[in-house]
DNA sequence: TATCTCTTGATACTAACTATCAATAAAAGA
DNA sequence: TCTTTTATTGATAGTTAGTATCAAGAGATA
């Protein structure tokens, strides 16, 4: 389930932040936005609201989880909406905007086999694959060329379990 | 297997790109380089050399691969010599500089689960484990609290065999 | 409603690059 | 060896993606 309005407030209630008219105003946008965005655009959007407070907002989503910042294959960096939940694993398409997933099992068995692998304990980790979608090569009537990959997304604390 | 002075050449002249002395006096400097480095560090190290150039020639040796940029924790990136090779992996410790290394073949084993999961075919990828680093808590005498992990760091593409 | 603290918006600033461009230096050819 | 040609350089300005500062204003609590 996608976040929306009322649990991005909450969740910035919860950590004792205050819910003013500015943070409202960009929950309500980030509510709606169902592809990558960046707090520049964002800030375009909202001109009521500061740029500063803007990044700052986008800055406790993400440090809640709700919000995750996924590195593009050239370097940049987009914003995207997180999925309510322990372990969310989400994908983040830059032209087509389409999300796909992947079980998070997966993901956990390989990281407990390189666990295993090396001197030290894995406390974090960042992982993007970029993938040739076939969402995108199959909607030739909208994106018939679409070059530029998923992005498939993993990030937060690996648990032993 | 580290590269040289010479191998970095090598690569840039193999890719058209002229042997100039600027290019030399950064090669090997790098050469020397043990730990992560950034092209601002690099640059206030070589003087004689623009910084515009630095930049540059770090840019090729990029592309090169002879080079990888490694995301910190905090968003940081760290600049480290590449080993040689066809697939490197290789680990950086913010702190203490260690390098550690583990098998390319468990990633490309989980990189392959991952692939068969998803719709589409993965193109490239970027991973970075954050690791409590065994080396680091071990050396007491020089390092007895590194809270910074080691990085293990893994790029390039995903080989199908 | 008063108070107190959090939050805001405007602005300035920073880090990490990238673009521009005239001057210069490699490499190739005569 | 001396051109000639084209890549490369260094200085500098500009850009991107934020962060810091701070007086003014808005929420929450009493």
């Amino acid at each position: 389930m996608r976040y929306h309005a009322q649990n991005l407030m909450a969740v910035l209630e919860k950590r004792g932040y205050k819910a003013t008219a500015s943070r409202k105003a960009i929950a309500k946008l980030l509510e709606q936005k169902h592809e990558g965005f960046t707090p520049e655009t964002l800030s375009e959007e909202l001109p009521s609201v500061g740029r500063a407070t803007v990044y700052r907002t986008i800055k406790l989503f993400l440090e809640a989880g709700a919000v995750c910042k996924v590195p593009m294959m050239d370097g940049a960096r987009v914003y995207s909406l997180a999925r309510v939940g322990h372990r969310h694993y989400h994908s983040v398409c830059v032209q087509c905007g389409g999300v796909g997933e992947f079980r998070a099992a997966t993901f956990d068995r390989l990281l407990r086999a390189i666990g295993a692998d090396i001197p030290g304990k894995i406390v974090d980790h960042r992982i993007a694959l970029y993938v040739a979608c076939n969402y995108c090569r199959a909607d030739e009537g909208k994106q018939a060329d679409c070059s530029n990959p998923l992005i498939f997304q993993c990030r937060g604390p690996i648990t032993d379990t």
